[in-house]
DNA sequence: ATATCAACCCTTTTT
DNA sequence: GGGTTGATAT
């Protein structure tokens, strides 16, 4: 089973190696060239974890491996696309296209989609988010008249959700003696039938939530062996990324994928393990030589990334740890600076201290604000910065929090198309029914609740239908819903004739939703347009990829609403003014700054009450602080607050235990700084950084900061074309490749027979052609994914031969 | 059925 | 500090 990479390298092989050992460390090369053996690589922090990946495919792609049969499987939108950027900078675009790469969650939610018969679903399910999840779970504790205050939503969808992530399904669940015995420990001896419910009105609204994704294509592979094979053969090699963090789920996919060959390659760092709260389970990575007992492991354990100080200081943080493998993580970086602490008074002075700091760095040290962060332990400590930020008008962004999907006034509409998407969407209905207000109220919506779960039914077909399931209304409601009903399904008549930017538009006229917020003013229903706009831009801009890459006639809305679903905050781009970048901890695992601010640094918020009671916790706590400090390349700030606004009233707080387990021989304290220079080596860090930050007023008096803010939106996260630049492309570009394309392949003269290679799909051959002008497509056969109808408009391939 | 206001939780961390 | 829930008036 360990023969196809070296028996096909000599044929394949067309470029030398040399050039690539070069890029590379010994230990980084070992790990690219073992393609035989499963192999693990611990990869400290900064020792080129990515490089490693993307080399490492690269290999592939040149040791006879096709893009297609490469899986490899990150944890954010952000690092594939990153992994992508960079493989095609090695080899070429065109020879990387068709790579199976990206979050567990996408990839694995298409393959859900390609597969539905086998599980029955229908194709447009919708996929629920955390809220749409927290908001069914509360219904279904009301209905079954459970007290919402010992069954508080979120702590039972935390439940749920663990048991999804170990793969129990309801009745497994309640067939647990020890799950069930802990729940009436703890009081909540009902979870079980609330999980139930739960499963069983997700089915009916034809939803699946984050966890679902997982466990249903565990399921889907269990229970259709020839499905599971197909997968486990096309994917030849397997490549996971962060591999500390996967949970149990994940590593039943992952075995189910490579049950027959034992071509995988997993990176990882159990020091940076910081999700075990969502699952994670570190086993994983430390079981990895039982799982597959040939396996080879490479340690990276030079970090390339940041001074000899942060590393030393980040290595005396981690060794307070009791359970990890061993490792030495060092670097040849220069000396650099100490870690700096910097105590403040309040949350605000430490925010104060903080940007004028930024300020200083920015003028001195020439850091521009994109390699600054101010991290934080919770996203609710955020705003003092923002705050601080504003004031001095720096430019900041902000990941996180609510983000844009998260707003009522973009969650309404996307309501709406959801529910046209799948009429079942439960969720959606409940959510769009009566808004923009249409006289449907609570206790209409009520009786249609109790008739969907009598007759175990969607929602909408009881809307629909109230007769038919014995609901009893009066004639003037029956009249409103029969309107909505109806506005719903002409709206719905759309769906195979536009696409899914005028579908939007379409919705938010039809609905009233235009009508609703053009009447609402003052700063908020004016920052509400102003999202409504970004969404549209954001639909717009997605169109303009999706079209590119696929040759349809227009963009399916169940197209935009998948990647909608899946994308976080982290993955927006807005435009390219450098900003300072503000995001919790856990939001910065991957990346790296020249300047970092882990702020917050107090006792009872990093670690956090609840985790100073259990070791365990603490251990993780102390990892997550290992990853803040690791972020840095160059400075590395800890602040701390000594009294601090927590649920709206002031509290006191000490200095993190954290602060004290860094060697004294790497931290300095702000007004230590001042006098002891002697250590101060490397990158020549001035001691006069550390000025009150009062006298930085106007340090920047030509910069043009923040656009201007309405209260109702302080943030700057807009996700304008956040999907065409979140593929590292601008909309021009992507124009200026369509009128050349189409030119070209207009003037050739396309007809069946002709043999081409599309940029993603592979070689093919063109079976028909039809249409004129912008509307000309190809029905095409391809090699490996079958038959595809692509629009000459936007197609990108050549003509190998005719 | 809706609009408004007071009382009430609260905060980890995210695909 | 802020968002959600519940009671109350219209």
């Amino acid at each position: 089973m360990t023969d196809i990479a070296s028996s096909s390298a000599s044929v394949s092989a067309r470029r030398p190696n040399e050039f690539w050992i070069s890029e590379l460390n010994g230990r980084q090369w070992e790990a690219v060239k073992e393609c035989d053996k499963p192999l693990l690589v611990i990869a400290g922090a900064g020792s080129g974890k990515t490089r490693v990946l993307t080399y490492k495919i690269a290999y592939l792609l040149d040791h006879g491996y096709r893009p297609e049969e490469i899986l490899a499987l990150t944890f954010t939108n952000k690092a594939a696309r990153e992994m992508n950027e960079r493989i095609g900078k090695i080899v070429g675009r065109e020879r990387s296209q068709g790579l199976w790469s990206g979050t567990f969650h996408s990839l694995f939610s298409q393959i859900l989609r390609m597969e539905r018969e086998a599980i029955g679903m229908k194709r447009d399910f919708s996929i629920y988010d955390a809220s749409d999840s927290r908001s069914l779970i509360k219904s279904i504790v009301k209905e079954m008249g459970l007290d919402d205050k010992t069954y508080k939503p979120s702590r039972i969808q935390g439940r749920i959700s663990a048991a999804k992530n170990h793969l129990l399904l309801p009745q497994d669940y309640a067939a647990d003696a020890s799950i069930m015995a802990r729940d009436n420990r703890d009081n909540v001896g009902e979870t079980h039938r609330i999980y139930a419910q739960y499963f069983q009105r997700c089915q009916t609204a034809a939803a699946l939530d984050f966890d679902d994704l997982l466990l249903y294509t565990y399921l889907l592979f269990d229970r259709h062996e020839e499905i599971r094979l197909k997968y486990a053969r096309r994917f030849r090699y397997l490549l996971v990324d962060e591999y500390q963090d996967t949970n149990f789920a994940q590593h039943s996919i992952i075995a189910q994928l490579t049950r027959e060959n034992h071509r995988i390659c997993v990176v990882g760092d159990d020091a940076q393990s910081i999700y075990s709260f969502r699952g994670a389970n570190i086993d994983n990575i430390l079981q990895f030589h039982v799982q597959y007992p040939e396996s080879v492991t490479v340690k990276l354990e030079q970090n390339y990334r940041s001074t000899q100080n942060i590393v030393k200081a980040a290595n005396s943080i981690i060794f307070h740890n009791k359970s990890q493998i061993e490792k030495t993580i060092f670097s040849d970086n220069a000396v650099g600076d100490f870690i700096a602490l910097m105590p403040a008074a309040s949350d605000r002075e430490e925010a104060a201290k903080v940007v004028g700091t930024i300020a200083r760095l920015k003028r001195k040290e020439a850091v521009d604000f994109d390699e600054i962060a101010i991290l934080y332990r919770t996203n609710a400590q955020s705003r003092s910065f923002e705050d601080a930020l504003r004031e001095r008008n720096l430019p900041y962004r902000i990941y996180g929090g609510l983000s844009f999907y998260q707003r009522k006034e973009v969650k309404d509409i996307v309501a709406y198309c959801r529910l046209l998407n799948n009429l079942d969407d439960e969720e959606a209905f409940k959510r769009i029914v009566n808004y923009p207000a249409r006289g449907i109220g609570n206790t209409t919506l009520q009786k249609l609740f109790s008739a969907s779960r009598e007759h175990g039914v969607s929602l909408w077909a009881t809307a629909y239908e109230p007769d038919k399931y014995g609901v009893k209304l009066h004639q003037g409601t029956l009249n409103k819903l029969d309107n909505f009903c109806r506005m719903i399904l002409d709206l719905r008549e759309l769906l195979s004739e536009v696409g899914a930017f005028d579908l939007m538009l379409e919705v938010i006229h039809q609905t009233g939703i235009k009508n609703d917020l053009n009447q609402e003013d003052g700063p908020e229903g004016e920052s509400k347009r102003e999202n409504v706009e970004e969404l549209l831009n954001s639909v717009r801009a997605f169109e303009q990829d999706w079209l590119e890459e696929n040759g349809e006639r227009f963009v399916p809305l169940t197209e935009f609403l998948q990647q909608s679903a899946l994308q976080t905050d982290v993955d927006q781009k807005d435009d390219d003014t450098p900003k300072i970048t503000l995001m919790t901890i856990h939001a910065a695992k991957g990346l790296e700054f020249e300047a970092v601010f882990v702020t917050g640094m107090e006792d009872g918020l990093f670690p956090g009450v609840q985790a100073r009671l259990f070791p365990r916790e603490m251990e993780e706590e102390r990892r997550l602080f290992y990853v803040a400090v690791t972020r840095a390349k160059r400075f590395c700030f800890l602040s701390y607050a000594q009294t601090r606004f927590r649920y709206g009233s002031l509290e006191r707080s000490e200095e993190s235990p954290f602060v004290r387990e860094i060697d004294s021989r790497f931290i300095r304290e702000e007004n230590e700084m001042t006098i002891s220079t002697d250590r101060v080596t490397g990158t020549g860090f001035k001691p006069t950084l550390f000025v009150a930050p009062s006298e930085e007023k106007g340090a920047f008096p030509h910069f043009r900061g923040n656009e201007r803010k309405t209260p109702a939106s302080p943030r700057s996260d807009t996700p304008a074309a956040a999907s065409a630049n979140s593929r590292g492309r601008k909309l021009s570009r992507v124009s200026a490749v369509c009128s050349s394309v189409s030119g070209s392949n207009e003037s050739n003269g396309l007809s069946a027979g002709i043999v081409i290679r599309h940029e993603r799909f592979g070689k093919g051959t063109i079976l028909a052609v039809e249409g004129k002008g912008d509307n000309a497509n190809a029905l095409v056969e391809f090699e490996n994914v079958g038959r595809k109808k692509l629009l000459l408009k936007f197609a990108k391939f050549k003509v190998l031969e005719s």
